[in-house]
DNA sequence: TATGAATGAGACTTCATTCAT
DNA sequence: CATGAATGAAGTCTCATTCAT
């Protein structure tokens, strides 16, 4: 990967973050990265190539992110990990660009990543049945949910304080 | 209102909600709505005039589904009835429409109207209140942001189950 | 049809006739025609829309040109009109345009409108029976091959004089 | 002449030949060639100084067709040879594609190689003044313009019979 | 009120060419 | 000799908006 190439993936990463997919010029993208247009497209062949490419990183992210609750036994880790998600995701502006990315993508493609979402789903089913919840199942999809519901606001409402939210819904979970 | 004009406002909802505001041009809105792409712009100035008026006539139908629960004196019912505003809302197509249009624009241009829930939020704590919960406002959240999360999953998840979900939560708020 | 629109097919004729098509900017055809650019798009929907038009319109001329010859009797005058369409097809700028793109197209596009040409063929065949050839239906191939090869000289060889040849031919033809 | 140079200018014969020059991109001939873009302007200079030297070295071929018509003492046998010409030029793939390049690049570059022809123009008047014919100068161009139009046939039309032709016009002519 | 022709700015993309390595 | 990253100009096309009718 190439300083250059690497430029743009984070310029349009943040533009796009920013402003959105559609609204984001590949000019703009070039201007932003100190970059000739066409090289946008030496490297990513077209617009969506560059979004897919950088969604495509941000997998790795994901992974990660995930991985480490997917791996844990302990059922109240399980939650206390998965509310924790959201500050993770915030950590550094890259990261939070990212993820606020994903969230816009769903509104302007329309699609919802379930298949990314079902390990976690899983893991959460079984940390509920190990608690011994009647419906293991929806109470998994109740937490992810609101998990939506936090980004949503953490992403699109200024003054939104994720922490305190976080921190009281982890005492309602007991965690 | 004109019949044209009418006719427009209805074509656009529709392209913006499925397509994004800035995905749709003025010219797919005139073809849907059977009219010259000119008449648009005599009767809502420019594109985004076009936007405000679709958001503005939607407001009404939030007034009525919202001033329902305000007034409610009984906080159970509060609570139901703020449950069941999400069957409320996708009653019609046209209605549909206008709340996933709402949500969408709220990424497309980033702006969370606070104002417009913060009513049904003091409504809420209130009832919390009444109920006897320690931290009412914070309760009273975290309800509205599981009510944007439902949301989310449900106009972009194809599969999602609303019924289920607000069914489940019922139980679980004990209404 | 709109005076722009028109203005638009004879700047693109003399254009793609003179430089090619694929030679031949939009932006070189609006210019030309005193036009906006976009106003090609409106009116063609795309640069091969624009092409296709000119086409249709010429073929037109070409049904004229050939309608004379397909209903003439007289073998003899079938011979001779067969001749002289070279001598009609350049008789004002429009029409030499017309039939220079018309060539051109053919080694830009790789095809060769087998079908247009048809009713001519049949026509000569049966001039040829009717004159007692051996080979009427080879006879009237070498002819219409004649043909294609003045036309190649004609509007490629600056110094190529055609109605000596036309005249030699006819000669030969006894018509 | 390295390897690299040697595959450059095949790829770019067969592109040429199949798009034209204008629609072949010279990415196209590199990757064709498997070779770098930039080798092409290393060994050609440019894109033009390619097309120039495949054209150069196709004139080699032309001499060598030519040549043994040119010194050809007996008349009919002048006459055999160039209709024979047709299918001597599409003996072999890079043969065919250098003549169809040859005649696509009339019609791009707009300009009839006469030059090239005059010497077997000549040796055409020369055989047809010792058969006696009256305007043997005329009748040699006849049969030019007449191979002009079999190629133009030959490389458009997909199911032309080039061997039919040929020998019809061989009986003709008597030879 | 309503049309639809027309525009101009700017979008995405291609491409010949240069240059450091 | 050879590569491939990089550029800048130009190409096709879209789109919000204006205006005469």
């Amino acid at each position: 990967m190439t300083e250059k190439k690497e430029k743009i993936l984070i310029a349009a990463l943040e533009l796009f973050a920013q402003e959105g997919f559609k609204s984001t010029s590949t000019s703009k993208v070039a201007k932003k990265a100190g970059v000739s247009e066409g090289l946008i497209f030496r490297h990513f062949e077209n617009k969506e190539g560059l979004l897919e490419a950088i969604i495509k990183e941000g997998e790795e992210r994901a992974k990660i992110l995930f991985g480490d609750i997917v791996f844990e036994p302990e059922p109240k880790a399980v939650l206390k990990k998965t509310l924790e998600l959201g500050s993770k995701m915030i950590e550094n502006k890259e990261d939070a660009d990212f993820w606020k990315l994903q969230y816009k993508m769903k509104w302007e493609l329309e699609f919802y990543g379930e298949h990314k979402m079902e390990p976690l789903e899983l893991a959460l089913t079984n940390a509920f049945t190990k608690l011994g919840h009647d419906r293991p199942e929806l109470e998994a999809r109740v937490l992810l949910v609101n998990m939506d519901g936090l980004a949503t606001r953490y992403f699109l409402q200024k003054d939104f304080d994720l922490g305190v939210m976080i921190d009281y819904m982890k005492t309602k979970y007991g965690v």
